[in-house]
DNA sequence: GGCGGTCTGTTCGTTAGCGAACAAATGGCG
DNA sequence: CGCCATTTGTTCGCTAACGAACAGACCGCC
């Protein structure tokens, strides 16, 4: 079903101008990202920045009791380690592979040197921060007005638009720590959900079978998102076909 | 009270070398900011870029409904209009602001050619968006996990550390329309604060008394931005004494 | 000095989500 | 094939916050 993994299948990558991809093609390595790895702990040096192709994974912010809550999720259109470029080396939350699969790794220095070269890999990159940027403050919202149905619908949607088919593997407990909210509250919604007939699981796996469906259940957060993602990066906008706004205006 | 305002006031110029300080001081307009005036509309391309200096700024995001949601605060340890240099032009929020008072405003145009020197100017204002990522993702997670009592400490704390004085003229309305929270709420929460002796308030203005009872009410999410902020601006931290790290020591 | 509008205080019923406890189903593995 | 750990379903009381309505307090202004 898959095909080998390939470095364009992460956007960023794939839209990078030749020159530069020709860099650092030879510094990337695959790797594999079983569920539940983590790639960074709150607070610690970026070693590795990598690109996702097949897996997603959530930055996740742990609180002192135990309790979590997710800020962002990352996948194949995305790169993970954005605090490596910024400046600070590291941020106070945690990276884990919430959907198994593949990415690639490329040292910490040498995306650094990428960057400091201040060519369109710089700009690309804040493009994407940007558009990280909204992912972020748009879950405050949710957090602050929305309810967990819609809430799990969004989510849902980010995630299936994040990789290549609509399921995913990932129990409602998961879930459940992702949203920062109890199983049972998640129990109830996706069953909800399933008896409206927008999406089917059992033990573990998620698909969405009706992504409007899915769409039209959730709150405006979702969409804001991802039309900040096409926005900021066009070509390159997770699921979507290829859409060029260029210079001219109609 | 209050000397006549100059550009260091707002720590970001401040701690700019001299040379580029120079280089932006002639173009730095002096303004008044107005209670409730605002400097961003959502999607709207920005023409300047602020630096406050006695006053503070929100960044709020407004939902369809009219609702909204505060996602960060600038004071006088910011920029307002960080989607200049990251290449977006514009965001899905609005800049208003919240504590009346001064700033300094420059042209977009001259910002993003300053910032494209790729000089100490990017540094310096990539670790300052670094420092607001974490405020906006500790939004997030505050919105989901902590009671409103917790979340106006915390509010007022970032507000005051973001002035120069322990006190700001604020109705209990428009902080309810900040958190996102009902105003009941917050008169509950305030009369609770002001009855432990920690704040004082009446018809629109609010002192802080007692910032470390205050710190001892609010959650983890103050402690862990202040910590952010200083760190990745060390100097300039807000509400700080200032530390020359630079030239010359006491 | 009194009037009116703004701001704050309080109440009451309602609701979404929490926490705990337990039951049922399911699928992998021995 | 059957057992058992994992996953999902359901229940019950509880609490924080909501929405609406209204009362009181305060300030500025005429």
């Amino acid at each position: 079903m898959h095909a080998f993994p390939q470095p364009t299948q992460n956007h960023l990558l794939a839209d990078l101008p030749a020159a530069e991809y020709a860099r650092l093609l030879p510094h990337l390595k695959l790797v594999n990202m079983p569920l539940g790895e983590v790639l960074y702990e709150s607070g610690e040096q970026l070693r590795y920045v990598y690109f996702p192709t097949t897996s997603i994974v959530s930055l996740l912010y742990v609180l002192e009791n135990g309790a979590s809550a997710e800020i962002a999720i990352v996948g194949n259109e995305g790169i993970l380690g954005i605090s490596l470029f910024m400046g600070g080396e590291t941020t106070p939350s945690r990276a884990i592979v919430q959907s198994a699969g593949f990415g690639f790794r490329l040292r910490a220095k040498l995306l650094k040197d990428e960057f400091d070269r201040a060519g369109p890999v710089l700009h690309l990159l804040l493009r994407y921060t940007q558009a990280l940027i909204t992912q972020m403050t748009q879950t405050a919202v949710c957090n602050r007005h929305h309810s967990v149905l819609q809430q799990l619908s969004r989510w849902l949607l980010h995630s299936v638009d994040r990789l290549s088919g609509d399921s995913l593997a990932m129990t409602q407990e998961l879930i459940a720590n992702m949203l920062g909210v109890r199983r049972e509250g998640v129990t109830e919604a996706a069953g909800e959900l399933q008896r409206a007939g927008l999406i089917r699981y059992s033990r573990g796996h998620i698909a969405a079978l009706n992504r409007p469906g899915l769409e039209s259940m959730t709150c405006e957060c979702y969409r804001v998102v991802k039309l900040e993602f096409d926005r900021l990066l066009e070509s390159i906008a997770p699921g979507d076909p290829k859409q060029i706004l260029g210079q001219s205006q109609p």
